[in-house]
DNA sequence: CCGCCTTTGTGAACGTGTGCACGAATGCCT
DNA sequence: AGGCATTCGTGCACACGTTCACAAAGGCGG
């Protein structure tokens, strides 16, 4: 009854948590789980049961003082909040080595994001087909978008060719893109985008390892042998 | 001379951007560019011209005031940081269909972390050859690590599968993991682990989408047609 | 050799995120 | 019906990250 119905704003690390939530929602749902506490939660979630209740605080107040949270409830304001509430087919740009896995990857449509398409500039890729779907042209890109009515766009091509893709998918009316490349995309301060780099994170995970090392520059694993 | 000579902390949020900072020098190097200021790098970064020379602080003080920063001096301090001066072999377990892709993907040992081995605990997997890599069996898991010197693991498996793999990877001697199962793993704590979860990253933009329409339940794209 | 211009390095203010601690609400048991 | 145990919701303090703004440091031209 409140003048803002789901508009007031959720800070960026809760939206990114919610999926992990929902996630763990939804299984325990299957095991027919009914309620669930912030701190059971939490421990699944690997995070904190405080941060869990604020983060859960700003969907709304849904849990019961006492009890927990109604799973079934909980997951249904969710997916809500996140706009889960209908698929939203997105579409592959570069047929590669990723982007043939990522279409082969049943958990897309699986959780709400069906391929609605994925296209090539190579001419030679054009036609195959993948799991199902055909690799069309990349030119057929702004019909693709227009008649599945896409909103989402995935570059999964190399570097060199990913801001080319990123225009492309903009000029056919995507607003948001998950780039795969190892490339600081330029778009329109309007269009979201999500980077994932692996060599990031694995870059990451060397300095930990390097760090771990002692700093040294050779001796491997020297400090201590294992830990059981 | 200072005492500590790389053993000051960067902070978590630092870390994760000098590898975008070492792949634009490593590219300007390429084209021959010397000498960078903080601000070209903010702007080929998308970050804050602040934030690059506070960042590069923490390598030590690198710069010259006036000009800018050495290219290839400060490619070679980020990579020392990073631990980016010998290879980190990586070991992936399973070779399904982003096993394979990641396998294949030649970002990887071009980046530094050749793909030492995959495994897999299905049968019909083993022995198939995926870009130049032989499947192995998962029991043979700890011999490659050993042998190899494997501190890094990715997991590629299903997510009801990621658990054991991650358990298996600890066991064999592995200190950090590269997580793409949709799950949170239990590990001792001073593993290091990071996770990449695509539909974690979908759900994100699909809350913006769903936001940007309004919030509304359905009406998609209503507000506004069409801009530019 | 001196002054000017550029760019770094960093102190300080601000904003965001985290975690504790506790009041408030609820169900259950007697 | 009343008290008690449990768990939520949140104010508050602290840590972390970002950005501004400016003094310090260096190169360059005259």
């Amino acid at each position: 009854m409140s003048p803002e119905r789901s508009r007031r704003r959720i800070p960026d690390a809760t939206v990114a948590r919610l999926p992990v939530y929902l996630r763990i929602l939804t299984e325990q749902g299957d095991e027919g789980v009914d309620s669930i506490s912030s701190e059971r939660l939490a421990e699944l979630g690997g995070v904190n049961a405080a941060k869990v209740r604020k983060d859960l605080s700003y969907l709304g107040s849904y849990g019961t003082r006492g009890v927990g949270y109604e799973v079934a409830y909980l997951v249904y304001q969710i997916r809500r909040e996140l706009g889960l509430t209908h698929d939203w087919p997105v579409v592959i740009v570069g047929a590669g080595n990723l982007g043939q896995a990522l279409a082969g990857y049943g958990g897309f449509s699986e959780r709400g994001f069906p391929v609605a398409g994925i296209v090539d500039i190579d001419d030679t890729k054009v036609g195959s087909v993948l799991s199902g779907v055909r690799v069309r042209h990349i030119d057929e890109l702004p019909q693709i978008v227009q008649t599945k009515r896409v909103s989402i766009g995935v570059v999964a091509t190399p570097g060199g060719a990913a801001q080319d893709a990123a225009d492309r998918l903009v000029r056919a009316g995507v607003t948001s893109i998950l780039n795969f490349a190892p490339v600081v995309l330029a778009v329109p301060r309007a269009i979201e985008v999500r980077k994932v780099d692996l060599a990031v994170e694995l870059q990451i995970l060397s300095y930990h390892e390097q760090r771990r090392a002692g700093g040294a520059i050779h001796a491997v694993g020297a400090a201590r042998p294992a830990s059981a």
